[in-house]
DNA sequence: GGCTGTAATGTTATAGTATAACGTTTCAAA
DNA sequence: TTTGAAACGTTATACTATAACATTACAGCC
């Protein structure tokens, strides 16, 4: 089996996520300190809406909690924040789900392999850059030149199919 | 390097490609048959649609070429044919580009590993299954059950590196 | 052939995702 | 302090997808 890195593990219902949000935000600041990117307010709010939990957060959620907090808060507010944070490795978007999850590794550029739960939706990242360079290899066979992939696993945590064997 | 089948090659802009419909339909309606499924007038119609070319094409897109040709038709009636045509194996769905592509091995059950051309649009499907499995591999280390992957790479094509070094 | 039940399609309405275009504010550097 | 670019506000609209219910088509049976 290929080596492989846990960027985001599958979490105990029981864990301290207010730790997980924390790290994420000093990261982040970090990050964007070292990058020269601007972590604004809005943007420092979406991020932390985003890591909400470890389950991937629609656009449209992270709206209507910002209306909830009397920000005024229109679509592109929050597109607008979740594409500097894409940009800036901060957050990935989970495409065949229409949302994001925060990054669990924004120190080094990679374009993460995610772990989706069917049934309770969490989301782990894991880092196999040997897959990586296995498909690169493939394309390059037939003349092609990668520069992004996307790749997303469904199935069921270990969780859920101890329930739902 | 994994062993590869390439199931939809990058076609050449001068191949005859009322061929490759044409084959299409016929594997679409064996495929079918096998499979005691029924491939109506409609769903043949979007199959045909979604093969009018090597590029992902759009469901409204397919909404609007039907209209053309005096169908009656609304967004339903795209979306229940493709679902169909997904579900029978004769469709992928390019989940970064809400689009659609015709299945270059319907025979067999498979996700389907795409590349697709940034430049051009041009989409081909390979079938790495090592690399398939590998994923299924780390997943399962981590006690998550797969049973689904989307794998999308984008990039150039060897046509158009070729212009745009 | 004529029934009959299910599958397929038609139709209307609406939900959900995303961006265009332009105006205003903010803020770091000159 | 000015100033210019970046960020954000605001309104409108485009694009993607599904819910819900009506109608039609069709295979299997008598």
């Amino acid at each position: 089996m290929s080596k492989r890195r846990i960027l985001v593990p599958f979490k105990k219902r029981t864990h301290d996520h207010a730790e997980c949000i924390d790290s994420a935000l000093v990261s982040a600041q970090s990050s964007c300190e070292r990058q020269g990117l601007r972590l604004t307010k809005m943007r420092r709010r979406v991020l932390e809406l985003v890591w909400r939990g470890h389950t991937p957060v629609k656009a449209y959620d992270i709206l209507e909690e910002l209306r909830k907090e009397d920000r005024a808060a229109a679509p592109p507010t929050v597109y607008r924040a979740l594409d500097f944070l894409l940009n800036a490795g901060l957050v990935h978007r989970i495409e065949s789900l229409s949302a994001f999850v925060g990054c669990g590794g924004p120190a080094t550029p990679h374009f993460g392999q995610f772990l989706i739960c069917r049934e309770c939706s969490a989301v782990a990242e894991i880092d196999a850059p040997a897959i990586a360079r296995a498909l690169v290899a493939d394309a390059e066979a037939l003349g092609f030149h990668a520069d992004r992939q996307t790749i997303e696993i469904k199935g069921l945590c270990a969780d859920c199919s101890r329930l739902d064997p």
